[in-house]
RNA sequence: GGUUCCGUAGCUCAACUGGAUAGAGCAACUGCCUUCUAAGCAGUAGGUUGAAGGUUCGAGUCCUUCCGGAAUCACCA
């Protein structure tokens, strides 16, 4: 049953009945109680005194007292200026918790019969991963889990940028420096060794402009100029015309990269149900624009480059092909975007999951999508969020300023390690249980840590004040988990079973109502959460319900308890904590032990 | 310079979309393990919500101006 609505329709008929005149849903303000007064839903009434022609607080005194009367829901309430305080039965809180012990997998809501596409990741093959990523895959693989938890049929995609510019720049660094190397013959990651050439080319194109520059070069023209950056574009050109040396050396490099990706996704335990290859989108990208052209929606100048011109859109002119002939990144979303809908035709929502550096580009993407005249571009959504931020500020792969992904949930892993060892919590546990569980924890708290922020918000990232485990931190959930999951052990030892068929005489403690309370929410924070695209909603709600278990579990007893029926209904209350517990964790990809 | 976003406790983040005395965690301090896991619980202290105006019963939230910061405006991705 759901509290609000009965209380809604209560509400409204005692205003009907008080005052002769209707009240909508929409009117009432009804929020939860704060802690320091009795009650769990509080009516606003202050906008209500318009229509009750009385103050707000003789609104409230009089609702109260018809609601006390004649609500099934109300035993209390109490005024506090123009607020209306409600305490709900006993038996309302005990018919909440048996419709959501007898619900099979609450949290999941009925299929919906729509579906969406999430993207995510999409990174370039020309270096590793860093701590943007993980932001990134994290955020896109939670956002999918909400939308399939809101019952849509939901495809997790990335574009894996494998061609272009850059990855052409790790190419003429690795031909000219790298002596054959390969990720066997050296032993490094694949996604590492190609990272590494990417930054030597940088170095090299540093050192070339300089030189340039010294023999009397003016800066703008050295940048283009530098021997090694012209190799890199004859490469890219060569490489659009499939030369098949420059191709057989392109797969090559990307296929060490694949591998090493690979890995690192298994660690960060995101999947994608299908990947595209920007090699092989680019070229339908490249035939919409050329038809563009044919059909006046973009022109060519004269120097054979393709624009779009969007200064009737407030925006500017933008290049959707070089002069060259060569695509560009635009070019390939285009193709791309097409190539989904083509796939998928079904799909009522596609979400690209890209840092907000990249507004402008999608804002130009969606115009030039609607241009070509596909309907479906009003429905492509730009999840945008925030950079992680270092202390000393952005992170810069190009000069090794990153937190490599990799080294970062090793390290997360390790400190799990440690802590648990401190606390001495390694009893019982084979090796391989131990591993697991330093994987879980170490990437719970990570994964945490990243997911509770409001996704739209730029956050820091200090390495040197490592993430937490104790407070609001992924590790105290897990915590909660594993603690309930004892004291099921214990029960199922002792035989006690989690039932509820009588409840007759039972008496709440405050702990226990808050949880059911905060229980009754799920729901909606999961519509939240999706609506918004916010597991940081997920976050903070699964926070308050372990938070108020801690609570409950500190001041009542559970196995002490003589009265067979408390016994029972708080072992039940444990069981149905910990579901929703791994149910919400699972929703931002957080694995739950059962004991640690 | 144009556009967009942000500014909340020493630090990292919340605030139910305009509602009560702005809440958590970390750091600091005080209690609580002979009792279901102390990675926990309870408490103390910490704020003129960047500043000034305005809108109204009521503003961290909406409007205006100012200050400070970020992103973007590429034949980069």
């Amino acid at each position: 049953m759901d509290i609000k609505q009965t209380l809604t329709k209560d509400i409204s008929s005692a205003f009907s009945a008080l005052f002769s005149t209707g009240l909508e849903a929409k009117d009432m303000a009804i929020q939860p109680t704060r802690r320091e007064f009795n009650g769990s839903h509080t009516l606003v009434c202050f906008p209500l005194a318009r229509l009750s022609k009385k103050g707000p607080e003789q609104t409230a005194e009089a609702l109260g007292s018809y609601l006390k009367e004649n609500s099934s829901l109300v035993k209390a309430y109490n005024v506090v200026k123009g607020f209306l305080n409600l305490e709900l039965t006993n038996e309302t809180w005990l018919k909440v918790f048996r419709s959501i012990i007898s619900t099979d997998d609450y949290g999941q809501l009925p299929t919906s019969g729509k579906e969406m596409m999430v993207e995510y990741s999409s990174p370039n093959t020309n270096k590793p991963l860093h701590l943007g990523h993980l932001r990134n895959n994290f955020l896109g693989w939670s956002v999918a889990e909400i939308l399939q938890a809101t019952g849509h049929k939901v495809h997790k995609v990335q574009i894996i940028n494998d061609r272009g510019i850059h990855i052409c720049k790790s190419m003429v660094a690795w031909l000219r420096y790298g002596e054959g190397e390969t990720p066997a013959s050296s032993g490094k990651k694949g996604d590492k060794l190609v990272g590494d050439y990417y930054v030597m080319f940088d170095q090299h194109y540093r050192e070339e402009i300089a030189e340039l520059e010294a023999g009397g070069m003016k800066k703008e023209v050295a940048e283009k100029e530098a021997p090694i950056l012209k190799e890199a574009q004859a490469l890219l050109l060569k490489w659009e015309q499939k030369d098949p040396e420059i191709y057989k050396l392109w797969e090559q490099m990307n296929q060490w990269v694949y591998a090493g990706f690979e890995a690192t996704y298994e660690q960060m335990g995101v999947d994608f149900d299908k990947l595209y290859y920007e090699s092989d989108t680019y070229l339908l990208g490249k035939d919409e624009v050329l038809k563009g052209v044919e059909e006046g929606v973009f022109y060519k100048k004269e120097d054979g480059s393709v624009w779009v011109d969007l200064t009737d859109e407030g925006l500017d002119q933008k290049l959707l092909l070089r002069a060259d002939g060569t695509s560009v990144y635009m070019t390939q979303d285009i193709g791309t975007a097409i190539l989904r809908f083509r796939d998928f035709p079904g799909i009522s929502r596609q979400i690209y999951t890209v840092g907000n550096e990249q507004e402008y580009h999608f804002k130009v993407l969606f115009i030039i999508l609607e241009k070509l005249g596909y309907s479906w571009a009003k429905e492509c959504y730009h999840l945008s969020y925030g950079m992680v931020d270092l202390p000393s500020g952005k992170m810069k792969s190009r000069e090794g300023i990153v937190v490599d992904a990799d080294d970062l949930m090793q390290e997360m892993m390790d400190t799990a390690e440690e802590h648990t060892k401190e606390l001495g919590k390694i009893e019982g546990l084979s090796d391989d249980q131990a591993t697991h569980l330093y994987y879980n924890l170490g990437l719970g708290a990570l994964k945490y840590f990243l997911l509770k922020v409001d996704p739209k918000k730029r956050m820091l990232f200090d390495p040197n004040e490592s993430i937490q485990f104790q407070g609001h931190t992924g590790p105290f959930i897990q915590y909660t988990h594993a603690r309930i999951s004892a004291i099921l052990r214990k029960s199922s030892q002792l035989g006690i079973e989690p039932s509820l068929d009588s409840t007759e005489g039972l008496e709440l403690h405050p702990t226990e109502r808050d949880i059911i309370n905060t229980m009754n929410d799920f729901e909606s924070k999961i519509k939240e959460a999706a609506e918004s695209y916010s597991p940081d909603v997920i976050g903070q709600y699964v926070y308050d319900l372990a938070k108020e278990y801690n609570r409950f579990y500190q001041e009542v007893s559970i196995f002490n308890e003589e009265n067979e029926l408390a016994l029972r209904f708080r072992v039940a209350l444990s069981a149905v904590t910990a579901r929703i517990i791994k149910k919400a964790m699972g929703l931002l990809g957080i694995n739950v032990p059962d004991r640690m």
